[in-house]
DNA sequence: CGGGATCCCTTAGGATACTG
DNA sequence: CAGTATCCTAAGGGATCCCG
């Protein structure tokens, strides 16, 4: 409830005196993959303290940027309206955050969600329009995903199952963003599925 | 210097560690305006201590987001092309937090630089392109502005001048961007001309 | 066990004053 | 004008504990 304001009339500092805490766009990232419960978004944002969580959630529920649900036994927490236009914002933040990035250095980890905001921010809908369906699974580090495009459409699911091509990448999502390939390896499928991926998911290096 | 960081590999990340500390988006909205003097950047953010905008200047250098020059007797600070690059997430968000504002509180100002950008944000280039050259001054409070349309390209600059219309609003910046222009005072120039500057700029409510 | 609340400590941020 | 220096408060970090 803090939401130290900054004395201006401006849309921007009203955006930021909403989302602009540490750790608050983060939460807006994992929401924006699916509907969370806190011990979800407490492991894929897993440095972020108890406290800090649960009064950002708080702070975002006062905003009208999430909302908090009960179901059956559990609770899980959802962007409102308002919360998924933001959506824009964040994969503009993914695109620009990922021009300054180098190789991963080891202690950073990548999330499932993360993940696929990331393939969000590089999935290329006029390419993949031109391209026949196709599914991927991949494991990038522990995160594995199962990847359907269908002409302009993208959809990302947690975990893995068969698909067209099956590959491993070891973390390595910048090279497989930029289209340096070499350390794909592939597990499953016609190898040269791989082209097609990188036709439909770029990022700028 | 901090970069306190998040320990994750991902864009969204990476770019709340170069521009997601306190502050610092600010600082990138007002450059997106044009290069600014420390103590430009320090008036236009009123309530920003002067340690933390120092720190913020070197940090955001570090990232490359911004460039300190040296002009002859004066330092002006300008974005690098990677910092202008933010500036649709910038418009994004300002775009995204009028939407949360009401009426401006007492203590809230309004600056020549925010009021810059919430006409850029609220700039309708379609709407505009259909309509004749237009140029208008301005005043938001205290902040006056002349603003020239020419086309689908649009110019604000401090300060006004002749203009075909010459108009006061008092830091109701709301209800101008909203299309109730019932509070506005016309000083010279044709009234109606009120109506073509509510169809060039226009923010959802 | 999921969903937090509490405690203590560290550090960033705020207010103000001062200097080259 | 363009910053440092200082002091103090409040937010963030880390661990633990609690409750339904």
């Amino acid at each position: 409830m803090a939401a130290r304001d900054y004395g201006q009339y401006c849309g921007v500092t009203q955006a930021l005196e909403l989302v602009g805490e540490r750790w608050a766009l983060l939460i807006v990232r994992d929401l924006l993959v699916g509907p969370r419960r806190y011990s979800e978004l407490a492991s894929g944002l897993h440095r972020i303290p108890s406290n800090i969580l649960a009064a950002r959630l708080k702070e975002l529920q006062a905003a009208g940027v999430i909302r908090r649900i009960p179901r059956s036994r559990v609770i899980v927490y959802e962007l409102t309206a308002y919360g998924r236009e933001l959506e824009p914002i964040v994969l503009g933040l993914s695109a620009w955050g990922f021009k300054a990035m180098d190789s991963p250095r080891p202690e950073q980890i990548v999330t499932p969600d993360s993940m696929t905001i990331s393939l969000r921010t590089a999935f290329r809908p006029d390419a993949a329009a031109a391209l026949p369906p196709t599914s991927y699974t991949g494991s990038f580090g522990p995160a594995q995903l199962h990847i359907a495009v269908d002409g302009p459409a993208l959809g990302v699911q947690r975990g893995g199952g068969p698909a067209d091509l099956v590959f491993a990448s070891d973390a390595q999502i910048r090279t497989l963003l930029t289209g340096e390939l070499d350390s794909v390896r592939v597990l499953s499928g016609d190898p040269r599925l791989l082209d097609r991926f990188a036709a439909t998911f770029r990022l700028a290096a």
